[in-house]
DNA sequence: TATTGTTATACTCTATAACTATA
DNA sequence: TATAGTTATAGAGTATAACAATA
């Protein structure tokens, strides 16, 4: 059985991914954010999608997919195409230019990565990668819905200060 | 041997954790941010320390690290003692009342990822623990500092448009 | 002069809420 | 009326740069 100890250092190491991504981001061309490059891997993975799909499968608000998208758009690297189905909305696709982009990113990712996972066994790496999924997977159905939260804990336990 | 698109997965994995941490971070306390949690964790870990340590530990800039460290002096959490070498630093502590909070958070991140790990053995989040550790070591030597980051690559590559 | 911290400023990412257009 | 998406606004996190105090 997973004890708290155990679940806590989890949530610590976690926290400290940000820091790895951060790194590994200062790889990335000027006019790429980081948070571009999730978008374009979903959409290369899905294929064409809308909006609503994309935030979903990012597990970022809508309003947050529909702003990085808009800069995807002004670089070329994805394409509103008109939704046959439903004129409220259209359907995002990969452009070449985008491909394009996600293949260098890929390179420039293993420049990134490879120096200081050089001693690292492939089983490892592709442990780390099945478990990250698991994990995404398991929490996936926890968004950031009413009643889904995790026990917000009506703020009043006994390390806090009411002071 | 790891191949690039094993790589490049990783990396995308990485990215995705930052849906999971706030979804976790949901679970904090109102006047306790997500970055004031790893200042207190490794305070707890390490023990007293100067803030440029912290700023190592955390792989967070030194300014950042001090925004931090007065935020959680001012709830009470974190004491700053003189320190006796040097009077130019401080040292940082964490106190009763920061272990308690850190007692507390043990006990929200439980019931936070309990639900959804349940069906997880406990060896693979042991393990996953053990990677992300590894993976953090193995990359820690490349913090933000002039020439060490992931190969800048003058931003020029075949998959930027330059107009 | 070099080092330890602090503070001011700016940029990125995200969420909430108000709004438009279509179903 | 409900749903898909856009935009305005606000808040958290971080980095850079200028600054103060001490070594």
């Amino acid at each position: 059985m997973t004890t708290q100890e155990q679940y806590a250092e989890l949530a610590r190491q976690l926290g400290g991914v940000g820091a790895v991504n951060r790194w590994i981001a200062r790889s990335l061309p000027d006019d790429c954010p980081p948070a571009c490059v999730g978008l374009l891997s979903v959409l290369q993975r899905h294929g064409e999608a809308r909006l609503g799909q994309l935030s979903d499968l990012l597990a970022i608000d809508l309003s947050v997919t529909s702003r990085h998208v808009t800069h995807a758009v002004e670089r070329g690297w994805v394409a509103r195409v008109p939704d046959p189905h439903d004129r409220r909305s259209r359907l995002l696709r990969l452009t070449p230019a985008g491909a394009a982009l996600l293949a260098e990113l890929g390179r420039r990712y293993t420049d990134a990565l490879s120096a200081g996972l050089a001693e690292w066994p492939e089983e490892d790496v592709v442990r780390l990668v099945e478990l990250l999924t698991r994990l995404r997977d398991s929490l996936q159905g926890c968004r950031p819905r009413p009643g889904c939260g995790p026990a917000p804990r009506s703020a009043g336990a006994s390390a806090d200060r009411s002071d």
